[in-house]
DNA sequence: TTGTTGACCTCTT
DNA sequence: CAAGAGGCCAACA
């Protein structure tokens, strides 16, 4: 019968096999193909997925990045300013610096060097 | 149930 | 040039 409240919290993680993904999965696909070494900002898989305004929601998504499997490299997110504005969401606030350091990505006073330089756009790379 | 906040970005005043 | 508000989707109280 007809159970017509199943609104709960269903996607609250989108099950595997589930064919209606979310924005959330969305964003977790494309982090996981972010290349060791390189970086990229929210906007720009905002952008990817076709709405730079829901920017917003890959920061949330990121939020979710180390409960999902296979974990996300959500330290290769940054803001547009190159910032690691999500450092305090990490383990330790120092754990993004750390990562990324050791992809050889340097990080100065919670920014990073060379960010255009490092910086990996979905919309080419993957080239859609 | 509604309302507010959130790892942002862009436009307008 | 700088500061403020708007807007998206989802989770939490």
């Amino acid at each position: 019968m007809p159970n017509k409240k199943k609104s709960e919290k269903l996607k609250t993680v989108l099950p595997s096999g589930g064919k209606d993904i979310s924005f959330f999965e969305q964003v977790y696909d494309v982090v996981r193909q972010i290349p060791r070494g390189r970086v990229t900002s929210y906007g720009a898989i905002a952008a990817y997925l076709g709405t730079r305004m829901s920017a917003r929601m890959v920061g949330w998504a990121m939020n979710g990045a180390g409960a999902v499997k296979p974990k996300v490299p959500a330290h290769r997110v940054v803001n547009r300013n190159g910032m690691l504005s999500g450092k305090a969401a990490f383990a330790t606030p120092t754990l993004m610096e750390e990562l990324l350091a050791k992809e050889k990505t340097k990080v100065k006073d919670d920014t990073i060097l060379d960010f255009e330089k490092k910086f990996w756009d979905p919309a080419v790379e993957l080239a859609l």
